[in-house]
RNA sequence: GGUCCGAUAGCUCAGCUGGAUAGAGCAACAGCCUUCUAAGCUGUAGGUCCUAGGUUCGAAUCCUAGUCGGAUCACCA
């Protein structure tokens, strides 16, 4: 916000024709960039008041490799530590006085005091981010039955901290900030409120999960968080116990892996994220070139069609996410696009494609095809091995939704839709000339469908009829 | 340094509540479309399941130690 104000002529989405939230992160990154630089020529300043670090020329390759060393075997020497001290207390001198850092927290004492200018351009800018995200959420297909807003929730939180000072499970440092003592469970202490009264980001967070639990009669609440996270929950799950409330202790942080580049991880702040909308579109194309390619939409309007791409895209990235164990972190190549072949999202959706289409086909034969199968009839090992596959569908939905893995329903997809087309390569359906067998067979084929199309549904992608 | 997480084929990942020859996909190579959709199917090649100990009739899986990688330990969110 601040970086807007400073840089941004009052350049809006609708002036600029970009994505609220894009445009908005434009800034993040401006902010981050110019805050750096600044703080680069603090230190350059300061540099010659620190006697031990006269001959640093380089600050930032000096701390580094005196980070780095300090993990290696040999460690440091007196003289370096010393060093290493000096360095991180310049840093951090730096970071702390470099004048747009003053700024923005100036701005927030003004925003919680709900300035009126401040607290207005926070509303607009908000709202941008906002409407760039509905438009990403809707093509998804994610919706939210509540959304609590930590502008709305951090003065709860204050409330609750300020209590807890009361009860005499938190208390005050001279300075003013309100501090938690966790040493007892072999943790830190714990800023609640900074000396300047603001909330910071756990304060918020306890006013979000007592309004969570008001709102809602739950016994349990799944935080869906990355494991970057973790220490933070396991504080707030600490906190909330010692606040006085039953459940805290009961939180449970399903925290999941982070996605990384090859290059690394994406920072926000740095710019360096893949955008989702992008990735979309670039996929939808993909989608379309190919389904064009090999002719198999013939008889779609150009609506209906659209829609198939569409599916197909977010079918792809969707399941390319989901099919890995959530804790783990997971390497995703731009370069390489996703691919629509193998153990894919669009494989699948293909292989459901596949069914509907011998349906099609029997009932132009007038072939009606009922959810009994004929008794009595030989079953062989494609069969065989099809049908226990489908046994074992509650099984893994049940298993998934205890571990809290996705990634275990579509394994079970993938190994559905496998074998479903080694069976489909190997047996004749409609061309079974025994009656029964090819009653069993389409049978088969109908709980097959369902089940994909069910695991499918549970992962939140849709299955075409044709593809 | 403390705490936590990870390491399986060239690459991306399954398998991990102990059980038979460790599996997929991608990439490579060789095949299969006058039959229900070839976004499919079949085959070949590719592994010291990080290392060393231990428990066990039996370990990728459990335990201990180590190596490497990541996260975290902010008056950031």
């Amino acid at each position: 916000m601040l970086a807007w104000k400073k840089w941004g002529e009052g350049v809006t989405p609708q002036s600029s024709g970009k994505k609220g939230d894009h445009l908005v992160g434009d800034f993040y990154v401006k902010f981050d960039k110019e805050y750096k630089a600044e703080i680069n020529t603090i230190i350059q300043e300061k540099l010659a008041d620190y006697p031990l670090l006269k001959d640093v020329r380089d600050f930032k390759a000096t701390l580094s490799g005196l980070k780095n060393k300090k993990k290696t075997k040999e460690g440091l020497n007196e003289q370096e530590i010393a060093q290493l001290k000096a360095c991180e207390e310049l840093s951090k001198y730096a970071e702390n006085s470099a004048p747009l850092i003053l700024e923005a927290r100036d701005m927030l004492l003004k925003w919680e005091a709900k300035d009126e200018e401040v607290y207005s351009d926070w509303k607009m800018m908000n709202q941008w981010v906002y409407e760039g995200f509905d438009v990403s959420y809707k093509k998804l297909g994610v919706d939210f039955d509540k959304i609590y807003y930590e502008s709305d929730t951090y003065t709860v939180g204050r409330d609750m901290v300020l209590e807890g000072i009361e009860k005499g499970v938190f208390y005050r440092k001279e300075d003013g900030s309100v501090w938690c003592d966790l040493s007892d469970v072999g943790l830190d202490e714990k800023l609640l409120l900074r000396k300047d009264g603001t909330s910071v980001y756990m304060t918020q967070d306890i006013g979000t999960a007592k309004l969570r639990f008001d709102d809602f009669d739950v016994d349990k609440m799944v935080y869906v968080v990355g494991n970057e996270q973790d220490y933070h929950f396991q504080v707030l799950s600490l906190l909330l116990d010692k606040i006085g409330f039953k459940w805290g202790k009961g939180l449970v942080h399903f925290s999941y892996g982070m996605v990384e580049l090859p290059q690394g991880k994406m920072k926000s702040r740095e710019g360096t994220v893949v955008d989702a909308d992008d990735l979309v579109d670039e996929m939808v194309n993909t989608a379309r070139e190919m389904s064009q390619q090999l002719g198999k939409l013939e008889g779609y309007t150009t609506e209906e069609a659209e829609e198939v791409y569409q599916m197909i895209a977010l079918g792809a990235l969707k399941y390319f996410i989901l099919k890995v164990d959530p804790k783990k972190n997971m390497v995703f190549n731009p370069e390489e696009s996703i691919d629509f072949n193998g153990n894919t999202g669009p494989f699948i959706q293909y292989t459901h494609a596949r069914i509907q289409s011998i349906f099609r086909k029997a009932a132009e034969k007038g072939i009606h095809v009922g959810t009994e199968a004929p008794t009595h009839v030989e079953v062989g090992e494609k069969e065989n091995n099809l049908i226990r596959t489908i046994a074992n569908f509650p099984n893994a939905v049940a298993e998934a939704g205890k571990v809290f893995s996705p990634a275990i329903i579509a394994n079970f997809v993938y190994d559905l839709a496998k074998e479903y087309n080694q069976f489909y390569h190997d047996c004749p359906i409609l061309f079974e000339e025994d009656e029964d067998k090819r009653m069993m067979r389409l049978t088969l084929c109908k709980t097959v469908g369902k089940t994909i199309k069910n695991a499918m549904w549970l992962l939140g992608i849709d299955v075409p009829d044709k593809m």
